[in-house]
DNA sequence: TGTCCACTGGAAGGGAGGGCTT
DNA sequence: AAGCCCTCCCTTCCAGTGGACA
């Protein structure tokens, strides 16, 4: 070969100016159509300013409306201004995806305020209440206001239940030097149904809701990443309308249609066009598809990769809406075929609850009358993924389950 | 109108595993 | 080493459910 393998991409001319611009995590400087929410926020927790505790808030909204952004910026200008003043504010933001039980929770906020000679605290070992002891002590030491962001906060609730949030949003009580101020950020407009009513109404003194955004409010958005990150004239007409569109179709995800358009300039470049055109958008949605649904089938528990392959075999075998008595003779059957001990009915009916949440399958309650009452369920893998192909790649039982397929006795 | 089916989903708790304290 | 504590995954138990059917 001649020269150096890399040689030929480095002197590739790119059409990203900017290409950060269009992840997630970039933070733009102005926030187009969410003017409503920043304006709700800042008046809020203006009281961090002003010596006062601000209200706790709730933030809900579907992905990719804003939430998570709106929160770090105006954050991010409440620190600057806090710092000018000469006021101390601090700042957490919690995925309560990732750190979804309480002892992890208040273990991480405490983390982040250790000082030199603190004792490390543990991930695991240590009672809740003393790390919620430390946190607080903590807290006081640094005095000012903290504010604690809890991101997914329905995942926290979900896994772990309220006792976090009695605790927290208490936690003005115990306090001597210092205040502070949960926001919860949330998927589910309903996850306040399952919180105890005293803690239901101290979380939320304030609800705002973040719509989705349309069609044409995500074209505006990508625009601006475009004028920022893309080199000029680089987009074919319809590009940013059509990325827009197709995001709107997925309840408005804007997240969705900068990954779009993201994918859509690399795949031009791939192919060598100085022009991103419609054909390179429609890669990208395929892409995307994908990139979202094998990382999550690769990494699930065996179990739940075997009730998926049941479904999927059912489905293989043009059985579609399979009871979840179906489900369950299959999966015992895979079981038995690759030797693994199936779980009780009652477990594979949590699984099932999983998948369903994952968006790996729809399932549906249904009841036949005297047929009795279950659920429904049909995969919602995209037909152009192998989804047992991907299942086999990663866990060697479900290929030996998946060999002569079509030889389970419930299918003959 | 009551019965019945095939579950659902909440609650309680067991036990393994990882880690800390004494 | 023993005693705690937390998390995760799972089982067992059981009241509740929607709608067809007698």
């Amino acid at each position: 070969m001649d020269g150096n393998i890399f040689e030929k991409i480095l002197g590739q001319e790119s059409l990203f100016l900017e290409r950060r611009a269009f992840d997630h995590a970039f933070e733009p400087s102005r926030l187009p159509h969410r003017k409503h929410e920043i304006d709700s926020l800042v008046r809020n927790l203006v009281d961090a300013l002003n010596g006062h505790i601000p209200s706790n808030m709730l933030l809900y909204g579907v992905p990719g409306s804003g939430k998570t952004v709106v929160t770090r910026f105006v954050l991010s200008q409440l620190l600057d201004k806090g710092k000018e003043m000469g006021e101390s504010v601090r700042c957490y933001e919690i995925n309560c995806r990732n750190v979804d039980t309480k002892y992890r929770v208040v273990q991480n906020i405490a983390s982040q305020l250790s000082q030199r000679g603190d004792a490390p605290i543990p991930f695991t070992g240590w009672p809740t209440d003393r790390v919620l002891d430390a946190l607080i002590s903590r807290m006081d030491r640094e005095g000012g206001v903290h504010i604690i962001v809890l991101d997914e906060i329905d995942n926290l609730v979900s896994r772990s239940g309220d006792g976090l949030l009695y605790n927290l949003t208490n936690i003005n009580t115990v306090l001597n030097n210092s205040r502070c101020c949960i926001i919860g950020i949330s998927n589910d407009l309903h996850f306040t149904q399952h919180l105890d009513p005293r803690v239901s109404s101290r979380l939320s003194q304030e609800d705002l809701v973040f719509h989705p955004y349309s069609a044409l409010e995500i074209q505006d958005i990508l625009e601006e990443r475009v004028d920022f990150g893309l080199r000029e004239g680089s987009l074919d007409g319809g590009v940013v309308q059509l990325c827009a569109a197709l995001a709107a179709q997925e309840h408005g995800d804007a997240r969705r249609a900068l990954d779009l358009l993201r994918i859509s300039i690399q795949k031009a470049e791939q192919s060598e066009h100085a022009l991103v055109g419609t054909a390179h958008v429609k890669m990208a949605q395929s892409q995307l598809e994908y990139d979202q649904v094998t990382p999550v089938l690769r990494t699930l528990p065996l179990h739940q990769k075997l009730v998926l392959f049941s479904i999927r075999l059912n489905e293989g075998n043009g059985l579609r809406n399979i009871s979840t008595g179906e489900v369950y003779r299959t999966y015992s059957e895979a079981c038995m075929k690759v030797g693994v001990e199936p779980l009780t009915p009652r477990r594979i009916s949590s699984l099932l609850n999983e998948l369903d949440t994952l968006g790996l399958i729809m399932a549906r309650n249904v009841s036949k009358g005297r047929g009795g009452r279950s659920k429904q369920v049909n995969s919602a893998i995209p037909k152009a993924i192998d989804a047992i192909d991907a299942l086999s790649e990663s866990e060697p039982l479900i290929a030996q389950a998946a060999e002569g397929k079509y030889v389970l006795q419930s299918h003959l």
